[in-house]
This record gives structure tokens, C-alpha cells and sequence, in this order.
DNA sequence: ATAAACCTTAGAGTTAACACCAAGGTCAAG
DNA sequence: CTTGACCTTGGTGTTAACTCTAAGGTTTAT
């Protein structure tokens, strides 16, 4: 299978499959006499882990942990691989909370605005960033 | 006062004072003899409300827009600001959404896991992103 | 008068995950 | 035998918000 082909079973740009292959993802199974990458179905699944994996919200290079861990499990254990992902789970908390923190600030300005076409002189979000402890009232 | 001095009582880098004016955020209000910039209260207030906005959640390309509106309000609208407003929360929660998701699909995989010492081979992560449909599982 | 602390500009580096481009080689069909 | 579709490499561009560096000028304290 050509590169044009698996992107195109996959749904990605064939940009994207030499990019993982430039980060060490996912690399051809061989190449043809004129230099063509080359992919076989081993290649189609491992694509799809990685696919999969970022789904899940693994970024490329945990992806590609994960892949070293793959690709001989017995050398590694259960341990490592549920850090990966605990460590990952972490992360995402802490930015869902940080961006809920956002959150309740934005609706709170924008509750309290009327919004109307009036000129902004008095708008309350316009004020509430100026003043001290605008965030806080 | 200048450059360091303003940068101190604000707990920002020099660096990010001279960004920001790149960016059109925060101009100082004058040149010494010798170049040095030189800001008074005016731009520790606008600081401030560039800080708040960050704070908040704006990116600076938003909170320029504010500051926009700010030197001159009444030739714009609440409904501008608002405007503004809405759109960053509207983000916001898109993205939280997103990583509710990511959030979700990891503490699974995580849950199913033993995390034990011993060998991945059978690990229930690797397996769920093997498997065509691991994350509906 | 000299060292330390401060300031200047311009420009490059960082991170993530690609997209896009140029210049050229290859392959199948008509 | 020539289009057109495909492939190659190597390189640049994108976004955000800085950070760091180099090479040099200024100010202040001793």
C-alpha cells in the first residue's frame, strides 16, 4: 500500500504519516525500488492505536511511549503504562478546572452586562477588569 | 518609573512589559534622554486590567480588543463588549467539553487497569486502544 | 574610575501538530 | 508519448505568549 492509500483508508494526510514517521510513530514496512513508502496492515493498526490514542487525548509524544511500551509489552508493566495514563488524567483535570475557573468569571461578567447598543461608558465588564477587585464582587 | 521598576510591582518579566508593547497592549508614556521607557500610573493601570483579563481567561489578542474599545468607550457598545464576552465563554466551555471527554475516556481506562508490577503483555490499556472499538467499551 | 545593575535593539528559540510549497522523479492510461 | 495523478525530499509557515541571547549603552555606588 502506497502512502496516498492508507491516508486515505484512515482519513488523514498523507503530511501527517510522514510527520509520524519523522517523530518516530509510525514508519513503512518497506520501500518500493523507486523509494515509494510502502505500508502493510501491521502499519493500518498501528495507525489506529495512535488514532485511538489521541481520541483518548494522548498527545504524539505519550503516543509514541506508549508505543515503545507496545511494541514489547513483557519488558514493561501494567505499572508503567496506568502511570502514563494517570499522569495524562491529571493534567486534563487540572486544565478542566483552571478553564472552569474561566468560566464562572466569563459568565459572571457577561450575566451582569445588559449588553444593549448604549455606548460602553458604564459597562460593567469594561469596569469589573479595571477596578482591583473586580473579579472578586 | 522604569522599565524594571514597573515590571517588579507587577510580578512580570521586563521582557514581557517590551512584548506587550510590540503587541500594542502597553505603550510607555515616554522615552528618557538615554531611550530608557519611562510609565507612570496610567500604565500601571492598564497593566492590571491586562492582568485581570488574563486572568480571566482572555487571550491578548482579546484583551487588545478590549483596551481598543476602552481609550474610546462611548463610540462603542455594550453590546460589543458583551459580544466579546460571550464568544470567549462560548470557547471555553467547548473546550472544557473536550476535555470532559478526554477526562472521561482516560479515568476509564485507568480504572480498568491493575497497575501492577507485572508484565504489560495483557495490559487493559494497550488492549482497549488495540481494539477497533476499545473506547466504547 | 570602575564594577554592578540597569537599560536598549534585533533576532532566534520554544511547543504542538501539522499544512503548504517547490522542484523534481514515477507510473498508468489513452 | 504525454498527460495527470502520485510520490520524493527539504524547507518554510502557522499560533500563542513569551524567553533568551548578543552586543552594546547608561546610571549609580563606592
Amino acid at each position: 500500500m502506497k502512502i496516498g492509500e492508507l491516508a486515505r483508508l484512515l482519513g488523514v494526510s498523507t503530511d501527517t504519516l510522514r510527520y509520524y514517521e519523522q517523530h518516530n510513530l509510525l514508519s513503512p514496512s518497506a520501500r518500493s525500488e523507486s523509494g515509494y513508502r510502502l505500508y502493510d496492515q501491521t502499519q493500518l493498526k498501528q495507525m489506529q492505536f495512535i488514532l485511538r490514542a489521541k481520541e483518548v487525548g494522548f498527545s504524539l509524544k505519550e503516543t509514541s511511549e506508549l508505543l515503545q511500551i507496545k511494541v514489547d509489552k513483557n519488558q514493561h508493566s501494567c505499572e508503567e503504562v496506568k502511570g502514563i495514563t494517570l499522569q495524562k488524567l491529571e493534567l486534563v483535570r487540572a486544565r478542566i478546572a483552571e478553564l472552569q475557573c474561566f468560566e464562572k468569571s466569563l459568565s459572571k461578567l457577561a450575566k451582569r452586562c445588559c449588553g444593549g447598543q448604549e455606548s460602553a461608558d458604564f459597562c460593567s465588564i469594561l469596569t469589573a477588569l479595571e477596578d482591583v477587585d473586580g473579579t472578586h464582587k
